[in-house]
DNA sequence: ACCTGTCAAGTCTGG
DNA sequence: CCAGACTTGACAGGT
């Protein structure tokens, strides 16, 4: 590959618009489940939701292979309930090994790209000890179904780094105190991500070079909520949390996620598609600085918005096609 | 078949 | 100090 050209491939998240009936996230109200009077079939219950949203899963990684799409983020609702209080005790994982290395198996074969984005009330910047225990659960599920799957550390949990509580240096100081005590089992497999409301993105990437952690940059956030830095000038940067990171295997490039604002007026709210306009131009600025990046879409229409991209990059200057979800693009 | 209110979880804002 | 917003796909219950 040629020194100022970037390899660029894109993927989406969780489900498709286009598969029918193959949900990722079926589930079962905590109220529903109380009302059901025999435990034990409402435990099988759920196991039986969980099998087949990893068996969706799999319908949705064969999907991406026939479009030669290598990333892919799961949901994050593949076990349903599971952390709740009242199914203390409940270990899903023994009935559910089988189909979660069967998922693994595959995304092996195929050598594809898979991550979680364990969602917003998991908080290590917390003061609370119960809500830290809740977040350490919910990070140890993520990584079990990781480790059910097989999968090394290319596969990563994303995060945020969580609230200020009034406080945004003492909140920060905090996340990295309970981030460093936390298992290196966990600690290994985190990225950090800039959010759209609380930290940005040179907050978080000064804790990402404090603890050794890529970081994941969120193009709309940091437009949002980005102080009006350049993402381009802070690219150097954000790359070395790559490079240096302890915690990053050969072979991971760098990611970035990307989405288009809904309106001016829900400027924060992720639009169906992403236009080329709001990625192009970082894409073209770091391109010599990068030989590789992955690019998560978080758009509304998930696959349809790739889709759209990609045939709206065929027509872009620099640009050349790899398959149907990469491209070489020119410094 | 379709519609609407509700849902396990945390934090922040505004009344 | 407490209620509501935030965000989102899917359930649950009704027509």
């Amino acid at each position: 590959m040629a020194g100022d050209r970037m390899l660029v491939r894109f993927g989406y998240v969780a489900m498709s618009v286009f598969l029918e009936n193959a949900s990722p996230s079926r589930t079962m109200t905590a109220t529903n489940f109380r009302k059901l009077e025999d435990r034990e079939a409402a435990i099988r219950r759920l196991e039986w939701l969980a099998a087949e949203n990893i068996h969706n899963c799999l319908r949705l990684l064969r999907h991406n292979v026939g479009h030669e799409i290598h990333l892919f983020r799961f949901s994050s609702k593949i076990i349903p309930l599971y952390g709740h209080e009242m199914l203390r005790g409940w270990d899903p994982f023994p009935a559910l090994a089988p189909a979660f290395a069967e998922l693994g198996d595959y995304v092996k074969k195929h050598d594809m790209r898979v991550s979680f984005h364990p969602d917003h009330f998991t908080v290590l910047s917390t003061p609370r000890a119960e809500v830290l225990a809740s977040s350490l659960l919910t990070l140890d599920y993520h990584v079990r179904m990781l480790e059910a799957m097989g999968l090394d550390d290319r596969a990563r949990l994303n995060i945020h780094i969580g609230g200020t509580y009034g406080d945004r240096e003492k909140a920060l100081v905090r996340f990295c105190d309970q981030f460093n005590a936390m298992d290196e089992r966990l600690r290994r497999r985190i990225t950090l991500e800039n959010d759209d409301k609380t930290y940005m993105a040179l907050e978080t990437l000064q804790v990402c070079e404090q603890l050794g952690v890529p970081m994941v940059l969120d193009l709309h956030h940091h437009i949002v909520n980005g102080n009006g830095d350049s993402a381009t000038q802070l690219w150097p940067r954000i790359l070395d949390t790559w490079s240096n990171s302890p915690y990053v295997p050969d072979k991971l490039p760098p990611k970035i996620h990307i989405s288009s604002p809904k309106s001016e007026h829900d400027p924060r709210a992720h639009a169906d598609y992403v236009e080329l306009s709001d990625i192009l131009p970082f894409l073209r600025d770091v391109a010599a600085m990068t030989p590789q990046l992955d690019v998560m879409i978080e758009a509304k229409r998930k696959d349809d918005a790739l889709f759209r991209l990609m045939d709206d990059l065929k027509g872009a200057d620099g640009i050349e096609l790899i398959d149907q979800s990469s491209v070489l693009v020119r410094g």
